[in-house]
DNA sequence: CAGTGGTCTAGACCACACT
DNA sequence: GTGTGGTCTAGACCACTGT
């Protein structure tokens, strides 16, 4: 019961070995009682490490047969909410931004129905181009509260993943987000800012981000569709 | 404690108190204790119903603080797997199929390595066109073992979700699934089908569907992005 | 400080799958 | 029947938030 979850450590040990193929594709895992007398924990926090790996995608459980290792690869899925960054990193690319540029704006329309306020509310806009390996995969812009982000312009050579950065500078975290995933065909603007051709396929992702019930965020994202994709894993329902 | 569990009773509960607005936008829900003193239940249920609003993007819950209310519309969010049909239907389309066409193939190398058979396994192949309100909105092309499915080709024309098909006909249902979602530029073909220009943005989603540690179905589907999106609700994370 | 959710325990009984 | 996960309880203490 210190700082880290008992269930974190439960559940990394169990990730470990199904990484180094102690318990391999398609065999069982020890039953909940032996796990709780493995890790000396109670039912529910096997349970809860359990499910964090089945969100993870490495294993399954059904009633009355066991839980089975589906996978052993470490998936880079996107249930859990993470950053473009973050998630290219992992897949071990070296990343990077360029032609950051931070700018004052007033919501229009669209973003006062996104953030909830009035119109011309002072928001601060950050537009940036992702680099994979020395080519972009990405144009995102991210709309923040400029009473949130005082002073963010003189800082903007030190972005390179925002929520690292706001985190860092600002303290700002976020409890939730909403991601809403589209496509879209590039058009001449996009596409140049890319190096691809007008039209080319586009996937498009609206990022709303909570700090408790307040949106704090909001990034639009223009993603090469064939250098990215998102992987979901889901259970029960029809 | 009957056929349905508890935590459902109260989930639904709360969903209609904050759709008909008994709680607000922005409001506080009642602390966890006085939920389980309003529905009998222990702490351990209502959590577990809380964390299913959390998962609808109905709440936002935050430590010291409390749970409030983020939004009153029911959100159809992938976060729950379900069928193209389903999710169209519940967005007030009147949803169909056409050109249903059902075939024997056999496992090439990417269908082998998909359902980890060897080459040359007999499979059957399920092509559709989805239509909703009377025009294209996808095509699909499902997968699956010949020998969960006999006798499917001469059913061909019941089919309208594929998921309720299944179920119905042959008891198969499936305990998890894993979406990868991307994008590409329709072909010549893909066009024609879907009443699009060549080159129009499409979505592209390849689900892969378990009954247990196995890969039972297999799904290709390819959709209008113009017309569809999709939503994911993370929490935590960077 | 008081009040909130976050984690955890020890134990119980139910529902499902296989033999 | 036996063994698995699924649900549920009653209670405890920790960690965070706001006053």
């Amino acid at each position: 019961m210190s700082r880290t979850p008992e269930y974190t450590r439960v559940y990394n040990a169990l990730k470990n070995l199904i990484a180094d193929g102690t318990y391999k594709r398609g065999e069982l895992l020890p039953n909940e009682t032996q796990l709780e007398e493995m890790y000396g924990v109670s039912r529910t926090t096997v349970r809860k490490a359990v499910s964090m790996l089945v969100q993870d995608g490495l294993i399954s459980v059904r009633q009355g047969i066991g839980t089975t290792v589906l996978s052993n690869k470490t998936k880079q899925n996107l249930n859990y909410f993470n950053s473009l960054t973050a998630t290219l990193e992992r897949r071990g690319y070296d990343v990077g931004v360029k032609d950051v540029y931070v700018t004052d704006i007033a919501a229009d329309a669209f973003l006062a129905e996104q953030f909830d306020v009035e119109l011309g509310t002072k928001l601060v806009c950050v537009y940036r181009t992702h680099i994979a390996d020395g080519v972009p995969v990405a144009i995102a812009r991210n709309y923040l509260f400029k009473e949130d982000v005082p002073g963010m312009a003189e800082k903007k050579d030190r972005i390179l993943s925002l929520y690292r950065f706001l985190k860092e500078e600002y303290g700002i975290t976020y409890n939730l987000a909403e991601d809403t995933i589209s496509a879209c065909n590039a058009n001449y603007e996009e596409a140049m800012l890319l190096g691809v051709e007008p039209g080319e396929a586009l996937l498009t992702v609206v990022r709303k981000c909570y700090t408790g019930d307040k949106v704090s965020q909001l990034a639009l994202v223009k993603i090469i569709a064939s250098r990215h994709e998102f992987v979901v894993v889901t259970k029960d329902g029809l």
